[in-house]
DNA sequence: TAGCTTTGACCGGTA
DNA sequence: GTACCGGTCAAAGCT
């Protein structure tokens, strides 16, 4: 059942409705398109819009945007509008200054030389699926999570979904591929217009299942949205055991199943049958069988059983799998790197968990020894969405999660706040937080970044429209209302709800 | 018979 | 101290 609706199409959809014409391009495999970059085929998403960008230098992080918008009030307004388009993690659907990316305003030339005008990338909620045979604790140990998307982080603000989007498709590579590529033609009027590119059709990461990813890139004149899209999900033509989400190469037992407070789907819980090992999931699945997330908790201290001997799918997954797991040895070391040179790591491009310290964490496990038992070190917890249509809840995003504890509140605008993650942009030195509200079902998250050339100065970015009040305890004469905020640079990003707004502010840091 | 799922009860953390 | 909640246990049943 649940692969039935897997299958619907309407997970192709675009969130934005929009039909798009398609081009219909000869089978080729897949990481080719995406990675060998050569000349005499057509390139795949991200080298399209890398080629839209085609001077990384050129798209200035936005730090580096920020760092000029201190002198630059103008430059500021840009610099925000980059964060939010490059940096909203896509479930608020959020917009530009107005004219930031249209055909006049005060816009940072750079945006209009390096890309067609008024272009934008969208990214529409809950496209993404972790394909079978891919452990998400396997794809954030990859080096290659991280390190192929560096140049595109900095000059393109890629989110973790498209970090992992390419990881997904990296996955791929080697199988067959029949893609679809659809562009519509560049806009000549003022009226939103759009460019997208679409990949469609990626054969199975194994037998009888259908992975896809599609990368689309939206473009509007008049910059009225900034958003991202390139997602990554998979058609599963095989029925698949409702208890059994996604073959990830392991073999897992269920112990128990309850229905959480604020979810609408029960969630169960999964250990990893391997004698000993910790592992953990805990599966939420609509109700129509559908997995809606995916949480894993800990590290296989095992290799992948081998005796997944079906002949041809969960074989083959596992050896998708087995190539993203690799030893431990290497992908720790690596993470270790990841970490401890403050790269983009599993917590800075994640969002952050009820039970982990990450950073206590990743100071522990960069100084240690990867084999090396480590009792301080904490579990690691992964959280993987599925796409899932339901007239209850939408869960929009892939979430990966390595939540720290105690990271709430630590800015104090009234309302309560959870840090789920950081990262380090080029350029500046000190790391761009990512805070969600901590209220349930309030969606609503706010990024602050300090200013590379001034640590003092502090933007902050608020995503989305609170539906509750301020929390009584939380209330101060100095509260900083996001809907509400006199005396900032203020901007409605988006002409739909939720209101996301800018604010430019320059506090002390604590 | 082994291995698994189901499900109510229990436990511990937290507010 | 208490209630709530998420996570886990373990007996029963199923394949």
């Amino acid at each position: 059942m649940a692969e039935k609706e897997e299958n619907e199409p309407s997970k192709l959809k675009s969130s934005t409705g929009v039909t798009r014409p398609t081009i219909s391009l000869p089978p080729r495999p897949f990481g080719e398109m995406f990675f060998s970059g050569g000349v005499g085929f057509s390139p795949g998403p991200m080298t399209l819009v890398s080629n839209l960008f085609s001077d990384p230098d050129e798209f200035k992080s936005f730090s580096q945007l920020l760092a000029g918008a201190m002198a630059s009030p103008a430059a500021a307004a840009v610099a925000a509008a980059a964060v939010v388009a490059t940096a909203a993690h896509h479930q608020t659907p959020v917009s530009s200054v107005g004219d930031g990316g249209g055909s006049g305003g005060d816009v940072d030339p750079r945006f209009k030389q390096s890309r067609p005008t008024g272009l934008t990338i969208t990214q529409p909620p809950g496209m993404f699926t972790v394909p079978p045979g891919l452990s998400p604790a396997t794809l954030l140990d990859s080096p290659s999570f991280f390190g192929l998307f560096s140049p595109l982080q900095g000059a393109f603000g890629m989110t973790h979904q498209q970090a992992l989007a390419q990881v997904t498709a990296q996955a791929v590579q080697g199988n067959n591929v029949h893609m679809q590529q659809s562009q519509s033609k560049y806009p000549s009027s003022t009226q939103e217009q759009q460019q997208q590119i679409s990949l469609t059709e990626i054969p199975p990461f194994s037998s009888g299942s259908r992975s896809q990813i599609r990368a689309s890139v939206q473009e509007t004149s008049q910059g009225q949205r900034e958003t991202s899209e390139i997602s990554v999900f998979e058609h599963r033509s095989q029925p698949q055991n409702a208890d059994k989400p996604a073959d990830d190469g392991y073999n897992w037992r269920k112990y128990g199943q309850k229905q959480v407070k604020g979810s609408d789907f029960p969630r169960s819980y999964y250990k990893c049958t391997h004698p000993a090992c910790p592992v953990k999931k805990k599966v939420e699945r609509s109700l129509d069988g559908q997995v809606t997330e995916i949480i894993y908790k800990g590290q296989h201290n095992h290799e992948l059983p081998q005796k997944r001997g079906n002949n041809n799918g969960s074989s083959k997954s596992s050896d998708i799998a087995t190539q993203f797991q690799t030893s431990n040895s290497s992908l720790n070391k690596s993470k270790r790197d990841q970490e401890t040179s403050q790269v983009t790591t599993t917590e800075q491009m994640s969002e952050a968990s009820d039970s982990e310290e990450v950073g206590n964490a990743e100071t522990t496990v960069g100084e240690k020894h990867e084999d090396e038992p480590d009792p301080k070190r904490r579990d690691t917890e992964v959280r993987v969405s599925e796409p899932v249509a339901s007239s209850h809840r939408t869960v929009t995003e892939p979430r990966i999660i390595v939540q720290t504890k105690s990271e709430v509140d630590l800015l104090d605008d009234g309302y309560r706040w959870r840090k789920y993650g950081q990262k380090v942009v080029k350029g500046n030195p000190y790391p761009r937080s990512y805070y969600k509200c901590t209220t349930p079902d309030c969606g609503v998250r706010k990024h602050v970044e300090r200013a590379a050339n001034d640590p003092k100065a502090v933007v902050t970015t608020y995503e989305g429209k609170h539906n509750h009040d301020v929390p009584a305890a939380r209330t101060s004469s100095h509260q900083l209302r996001p809907n509400n905020q006199p005396n900032t640079s203020t901007v409605n990003f988006n002409q739909q709800q939720p209101v996301a707004r800018l604010r430019l502010k320059e506090e002390q840091i604590i």
